[in-house]
RNA sequence: GGUGCGGUAGCUCAGUCGGUAGAGCAAAGGACUGAAAAUCCUUGUGUCGGCGGUUCGAUCCCGCCCCACACCA
């Protein structure tokens, strides 16, 4: 494959020499899919669109909620400058109305990563989701659908029996889950509840944990900033984001609050808000806390994957900028 | 100036009939296979406003002082 940088940027730190190490020793894949992961507000946006700049090729967000197209300000979605100096996809391309979930991203960022292939060796994904990078990468197992009517009345009796009568359910009809699953956990219990009604197996069944062989190579990039940085970002993005009117966002979502996808930062607080329960003071300040709360579980869930090789958002600039004066 | 009510964890507050204290939230750490910006688990945090007095022992009782709030003047 080419690449544009080769050579002259060698001496560039770990994340170029991985790039081209990991390329080199897996001869049969000539493709690579570079994926810039990481906290919110640390920056991925601008660091992908340069970097696809850079290959001349597209975006392939995986963020389970700039996803769709309803949601724009509370999810910081790229502006349409952005869109418009790189293609991206899995951005406001779906409703919120769809049951759009990991597995379902991991089929469509595949076909898509598929169709780019053809005229491009280097494909970029950004993303802070987690599950769905994983998804990518490593696949889910096969489950069966769910019989969405299944799905349907075990929300419904959790709803209003509670937590106590979902652990008895899963104790009954799925013992071995309930051994070793998290019992106060209502979605991993009607989880199991729903797979064990729909198919007549546990989900331990289906687990194999299997890691799914990719015919393209991956490099794993995450960029991470001082906890005081990234929370000084956190605060004034939200700033910005009552000012370019999040408010009338949320207002106009009103009617589908009770939809999985406005189950978000910045949706609920103002939801709170909107129902009496707390002054807009609050429920901004409440949306920079759920922010911070939320950059900090996803370093939990990145700081897991050995794979990932860590870059400053201020160094990765740098290189970028290197390697454009090299090649202009 | 007087009266009243307060001053306990980063915040809001509970409590100790005198044996140096505790909830919620925040914070920190962790988990994660079709809701993942979701959901769940674990863990601290202290000159109990200051100085004296009584007491074997004071955050608790007494005195004075400081600070905040309310009302009266």
């Amino acid at each position: 494959m080419k690449v544009p940088v080769c050579g002259s940027i060698k001496n560039y730190p770990d994340l170029w020499s991985g790039f081209l190490n990991g390329n080199m020793s897996s001869t049969l894949k000539n493709k690579t899919v570079i994926i810039i992961a990481g906290p919110t507000a640390v920056g991925k946006t601008t660091v992908a669109i340069d970097i696809a700049r850079h290959f001349n090729t597209e975006i392939i967000s995986a963020d389970s909620r700039q996803c769709f197209k309803e949601l724009d300000i509370g999810v910081a979605r790229p502006s349409v400058e952005e869109l418009e100096k790189v293609k991206h996809h899995f951005i406001a391309s779906h409703s919120i109305h769809e049951g759009v979930n990991a597995a379902g991203f991991e089929k469509y960022a595949l076909e898509k990563a598929k169709a780019l292939f053809r005229d491009h060796d280097v494909v970029v994904m950004v993303g802070g989701t987690g599950l769905y990078i994983k998804a990518f990468c490593e696949g889910l197992d096969d489950i069966p659908a769910i019989d969405q009517a299944i799905r349907e009345e075990i929300t419904r009796s959790y709803a209003q029996k509670g937590l106590s009568w979902l652990q008895q359910e899963v104790q009954e009809k799925d013992p071995a889950f309930y051994k070793v699953g998290e019992v106060q956990n209502p979605q991993r219990m009607m989880r199991a509840l729903e797979v064990i009604a729909s198919t007549g197996q546990s989900v331990l069944h289906f687990r194999k944990g299997r890691k799914m062989e990719r015919d393209f190579a991956i490099i794993k990039t995450g960029l991470e900033l001082p906890k005081e940085s990234l929370h000084h970002n956190i605060h004034t993005r939200v700033g910005r984001m009552m000012e370019a009117g999040l408010l009338e966002e949320v207002k106009s979502l009103i009617p589908f609050k009770q939809l999985n996808a406005l189950q978000t930062v910045g949706y609920s607080e103002i939801f709170d808000h909107l129902d009496g329960k707390i002054t807009l003071a609050q429920a901004v300040a409440d949306i920079k806390t759920n922010t911070r709360q939320y950059a900090k579980r996803q370093m939990t869930w990145f700081r897991r994957d050995k794979e990932i090789k860590w870059v400053s958002t201020a160094a990765i600039k740098e290189i970028i900028a290197f390697a454009e004066d090299v090649h202009p």
